[in-house]
DNA sequence: CCGCTCCGTCGAAGCGCTTCGATCTTTCGC
DNA sequence: GCGAAAGATCGAAGCGCTTCGACGGAGCGG
């Protein structure tokens, strides 16, 4: 392994030369620093990760704590993931991976030893364990999510009552008066975790507003679960018009059975999801749909906490801040069928 | 931040004693064992890991690269992912996430810094950019997934030649003549990406054996795809009476194709899925399928990996380990129908 | 032409930990 | 009962880097 001494001595200075060719912290003339760089690049150096996080207690990492669990779009939780990897790389540090297993103690621990500088929450209860850690100043961190108190803590989501909000107005707009939503699967709800309840939210508010009647049902993704939420919901409210899909996986299922029983979308339903920009587009009809954008919430993420990190009592060192919805109209909504006006 | 010292200064022992007895390398008293460990405790002394990695050139971390490509199955990637961590976890080492993106310098980076001891590579292509840093002794690694060239290299997969001959013999002993493959997207065999053309390999193969007529078609999983393929296979084929499906994101909108077009499954047409278990059980039909066993892989790649560092030289330090596939009967295959017999 | 201020560079002091002798007891075999 | 081996602990020397104070020399104002 190729020392900064080695070098050093390589390029005719001291180490300490080296080391402010590197960070630049010192003014260093031309002619130097380009014997410097020379040599770095002979000799192949890079620099020892442990070594500079120890001299400079800075690691260059930040811990990411990714959820086990299965019951949520998980393809957007690997784009989040992705996307907090580029970025963070973009700025010079690497990511840790966490599970969210490990619980509230691998946050003490890595950032504890040192060995990440700040951390990444995804897939945020309401009420979750792992807040306690994080009140205060403890370690640098922010959610993607918001639980029920974001009293001083750095969470970044979509405005997921916004979104339910929009849907509702959306439909209601076109003509529609009886709104079914087919929820998340009963563990999202069980579980409390924030953007399920707060899109239901979102949705009762502004039904209640529109004076839309809104009949929600929880729903797992599998093709038996939607059956048979599908059946109860057309039973209790036969007049339901719309439906707004929460569940990703219970989108093509959905579609799949209203075409089977002869309902066609968007001329006798209409179905409104809340889902990630491409399943909307490649679904069997292209879905009017909030989009989740999975991308976006990991750059933001990773840019507040650079804020934080740089100004530790700047403007974006705490608070929350919730991505305005944007949903596109495609072809799966329309006006209700015109015998359900006239009725 | 407690230090190692201070622990010594406050249990009345040396520094080098407080290390032994963390690392077990030297025996210990048990009396002073209980009193480092108790000050330990009250202290909340939690070792620096840049010191460690320092000092024991040894970083205890290994890295992951994931790909960030999308046209994969993603949650496999995921689950991969999870269970790499979980594993090293387990053994002491946390996981860096590295995307694809950044290629080969980024493995060169992590190791020449003694940041990342080992690295596992996922989504392997057959002809993979990132091999040359690999081969040789270079920095313990491996794959998941299979390069056309292994040799050196140190490997674990789903033997997927053999997943795509078991699906074959399955539907060869239930009768069918003439088997339609529904492949991955096109840009899966653009890269030439190992499992794809593998199991293409397996089916061919077996099918040629057998005397059993082979169709292949690539298709990406948007629902206009499948229906087009579809379309083209029963017309080039109309003999055609069992489907092999390799894309998972094709299988729902086949299954919903097949069902609007008359075609029952199993009585009509048999489908056999190489899919997560997750996905088969929850089809609308329950599918038949060889299961790919993510969290396995991930468990096996982390194993193979410590038993390379652990022993340079030993017997697992390289080579290849196809995990044999199983298939599962379940719902959607089944006899071909009689008139296409007694035709 | 003198004292001052910058600029560019160096040396040395750590950062917190591991690890290698070395030292001092014990324990044990014969 | 004595030497040797094993057990328990300590001190010190790094690991490779950052950073602070210092220092020689150049440039400048007066």
């Amino acid at each position: 392994m190729v020392t900064l001494a080695e070098v050093a001595r390589h390029a005719g200075v001291s180490a300490s030369t080296v080391s402010y060719v590197l960070s630049g912290k010192r003014p260093i003339s031309e002619p130097t620093r380009r014997r410097v760089r020379a040599s770095i690049e002979q000799l192949g150096y890079q620099p020892h990760a442990g070594a500079r996080a120890l001299a400079s207690s800075r690691s260059r990492i930040i811990a990411l704590m990714v959820p086990l669990r299965t019951d949520m779009y998980v393809p957007v939780m690997l784009e989040i993931a992705v996307a907090v990897a580029t970025t963070a790389r973009a700025r010079g540090y690497d990511v840790l991976l966490l599970t969210g297993e490990e619980g509230p103690s691998a946050l003490r621990r890595v950032t504890g030893s040192g060995l990440a500088e700040a951390v990444i929450l995804m897939d945020v209860q309401l009420d979750d364990g792992r807040l306690p850690v994080l009140r205060g100043a403890a370690p640098p961190a922010v959610l993607v999510g918001l639980p029920a108190d974001p009293a001083g803590l750095n969470c970044v989501d979509l405005d997921f009552a916004a979104a339910g909000a929009l849907c509702v107005e959306h439909l209601a707009g076109l003509g529609h008066r009886e709104i079914a939503v087919v929820g998340g699967s009963p563990g999202v709800y069980a579980r409390h975790t924030g953007f399920a309840e707060r899109t239901l939210g979102g949705l009762r508010d502004r039904a209640a507003r529109l004076g839309v009647g809104l009949l929600h049902r929880p729903c797992d993704g599998s093709h038996d679960a939607v059956a048979g939420v599908l059946a109860r919901i057309l039973d209790e409210r036969p007049a339901v018009s719309a439906f707004v899909v929460q569940n990703e996986t219970a989108v093509e299922p959905l579609l799949s059975l209203l075409r089977r029983t002869g309902r066609a979308v968007p001329e006798d339903v209409s179905v409104v999801a809340v889902c990630p920009e491409a399943v909307a587009e490649r679904a069997s009809v292209p879905l009017t749909a909030v989009a989740i954008p999975a991308q976006e919430l990991g750059r933001r993420a990773v840019e507040r906490l650079f804020a934080r990190l740089t100004d530790p009592d700047g403007p974006a060192a705490t608070g929350v801040e919730l991505l305005a919805p944007v949903l596109t109209a495609r072809e799966s909504s329309g006006p209700p069928p015109v015998r359900r006006r006239t009725d």
